[in-house]
DNA sequence: CTTGAAAGGTAGCCATGCTTATTATATGTC
DNA sequence: GACATATAATAAGCATGGCTACCTTTCAAG
């Protein structure tokens, strides 16, 4: 009997996990993706440069350039640009984010219950560190690896 | 102290995971995606229409169409319509494909060593088991939502 | 002061995968 | 046999996120 791989285990679990929160979250239109980002913007009082959610979310910032303008256009952040520097774009959360941040917060604790059921709190804690340990140990491999180029 | 949320350490580890095995598979020019669909095509004796993999891979029809495109178009699978229904495309792999397979599981079985480095046996049994838990966890949580419906 | 490197942001192009809709073929029911 | 239904595949259009290339602005070294 074969098992399936790790590598599909991971994807399997992380859609099934995006899907769900998508499902209960439809009546705010926000995909998983937006809801990362708004999650951090909500977070960070007085706005941030693009660049700092692209570090916090680890994706370029092309890719937060993109997701901000669908995002400004649905009204979920404004961009000003910052006296101090102009090459800066600030993004600031509206007043419809900050509102909508408490029940998305709410459905995402909901999802990760529905996920975990039935999962005794010492293996939750032990999936958690698992899925910590899988992250370093990659990004440990990819820097050796960019190492060996020079 | 917060911890990080399961969406986002899940979100993280697939992510770690897939970029690693296409830097390793770099030489081969395969993409994480066009991976699993390989593994799935090799393994058909016979060939199989694209629907079977559609199933296989739990993606959208659509979408499989659209992969096997970029795959035919680089020399990986070959379709040819079948005789006794004229609807059907049987997918079947190249030889380069059926070549390169057993390169791609090794490699895919070291970045599975690789992330898992370090975990005891037992716990990686652990993970595995609450990956499956956590899909078909949600798995049901949807279908019951779509029962609501009726 | 100038010059060159670094940093913030964006444009174009591509891969993946979704939703909705369409076409062609098969198949079951009357 | 005729018609409704189901199935296989594709098309159009969108969101996400990667890569390379580019522009603007800042800042540090000389």
């Amino acid at each position: 009997m074969e098992t399936r791989s790790l590598g599909l285990l991971l994807h399997d679990a992380t859609r099934a996990v995006r899907k769900r929160f998508e499902t209960r979250s439809a009546s705010f239109g926000l995909t998983s993706a937006q809801w990362r980002m708004m999650v951090h913007v909500c977070k960070t009082e007085g706005g941030a440069p693009q660049s700092h959610f692209a570090e916090l979310l680890e994706i370029e910032p092309i890719s937060v350039s993109r997701l901000l303008d669908r995002m400004e256009a649905l009204g979920w952040v404004i961009r000003q640009s910052d006296p101090n520097d102009r090459r800066v774009r600030r993004v600031l959360p509206t007043a419809k984010a900050l509102e909508a941040h408490k029940f998305i917060k709410t459905i995402a604790d909901d999802v990760y219950a529905e996920a975990l059921a039935g999962l005794p709190l010492d293996q939750r804690k032990l999936l958690m560190d698992a899925l910590v340990t899988i992250s370093a140990n990659l990004a440990k491999a990819e820097s050796i690896g960019q190492k060996e180029l020079s």
